[in-house]
DNA sequence: CTCTATTA
DNA sequence: TAATAGAGG
């Protein structure tokens, strides 16, 4: 699940003010974003929501009302979708795949035993993406005007590099990997309704969208890009899920700014044998990513709500007035955000 | 996660 | 008006 970077940048996060971002475009990693949607949107019995035909429809839901509530504060979502998997990955997904079964097994037992709580924890530990529902979520997004990249091969990555190329403000992820990948800001927590519940527990905390600047990032670090990724590298990355053993990001961290790189680190602060992996290459990764310039404009167009209707209500069962308030709120928001690219000379349409 | 009706 | 519970597909 990326790289665990809290520590470090817990100095230089800051709350996110809404009006920062507005008429600005942010690059969503699809992935993550349908990924918690998939996990999040079910019953109280951990059932997701499903059309009649029993299909899978959480993500279609979560994917539309959170894209009209971003366009209402005046927001741009760019989703930006996985591509495939890097070989180098293969490992950590390995290690997802394990975990996800095991869950099956405890939900099974669960159920066995009609513990409801465990049922729901456990289904959500089970969701599984597939390619039709990012077909799916892209085919949604197309009706709402809204414009999604295909990245080559990691969403994450490739929302960087929009990023770093100045297509979009900032990238938007729980995942710190973007800024491993080079992206100029990072945006946690991109939601509107504030309000999530504490696992295990039932007390619901208020969670507020953050903003990392990794300028900020390595001036207050007084690092480089190159060492953030050698320090990620040695605390664990997607790319060497276990890290050095007894290494967090603290030592990390000491380490680097002593020794500037992982090949100049003292043998006697680090015996060479506890790195078992090849982190020249994984360094290379995050480096040099596999990305492409989108080859669509990332502007907006005008939706169709007739398409809308006709795929969440007609063929996924969706409620038509909440549908077509929503599309009422979409449209008010595209024609506010119009205006504001008129009175900016920062127009998104042709 | 987000929406909406209900409640205070 | 704001907070909360329960449902959404």
């Amino acid at each position: 699940m990326g790289v665990d970077l809290s520590d470090l940048v817990a100095e230089v996060k800051r709350e996110l003010s809404l009006s920062e971002v507005k008429g600005k475009k942010v690059g969503i990693d699809a992935y993550n974003a349908i990924y918690q949607f998939l996990a999040a949107i079910r019953q109280f019995d951990g059932t997701p929501l499903m059309n009649r035909e029993g299909k899978v429809t959480s993500h279609l839901n979560g994917v539309f009302y959170r894209t009209v509530n971003l366009l209402e504060e005046g927001i741009i979502p760019i989703y930006v979708f996985d591509g495939k998997p890097p070989e180098m990955k293969s490992q950590e997904l390995e290690n997802r795949r394990k975990i996800k079964e095991e869950a099956e097994r405890k939900l099974e037992r669960a159920r066995e035993e009609g513990k409801i709580e465990e049922v729901r924890k456990f289904s959500q530990m089970t969701s599984r993406l597939t390619s039709d529902m990012a077909k799916e979520s892209k085919e949604l997004l197309g009706f709402m005007g809204i414009a999604t990249v295909q990245a080559p091969s990691e969403g994450e990555a490739e929302a960087a590099y929009l990023n770093s190329k100045g297509l979009t403000f900032a990238s938007a992820s729980q995942d710190y990997d973007s800024l491993l990948f080079g992206a100029i800001r990072l945006i946690r927590n991109l939601t509107i309704s504030g309000k999530r519940k504490l696992p295990n527990k039932d007390i619901y905390i208020e969670i507020k969208p953050e903003i990392i600047d990794s300028s900020l990032l390595v001036k207050k670090l007084e690092i480089t890009r190159e060492q953030l990724i050698d320090i990620a590298i040695l605390v664990g990355t997607d790319y060497n899920p276990d890290g050095v053993k007894g290494i967090g990001p603290k030592k990390a961290y000491r380490l680097i700014k002593t020794f500037k790189r992982i090949e100049n680190i003292d043998k006697k602060e680090l015996d060479p044998e506890m790195i078992k992996f090849d982190y020249k290459k994984i360094r290379e990764m995050f480096l040099n990513p596999e990305v492409s310039l989108p080859s669509v404009p990332l502007d907006l167009r005008d939706p169709d709500p007739e398409k809308i209707i006709q795929f969440l209500v007609k063929e996924n069962d969706f409620n038509e007035e909440r549908v077509k308030g929503a599309i009422q709120r979409l449209q008010k928001a595209m024609r506010d955000l119009r205006d504001m690219g008129r009175q900016t000379g920062l127009d998104q349409w042709f």
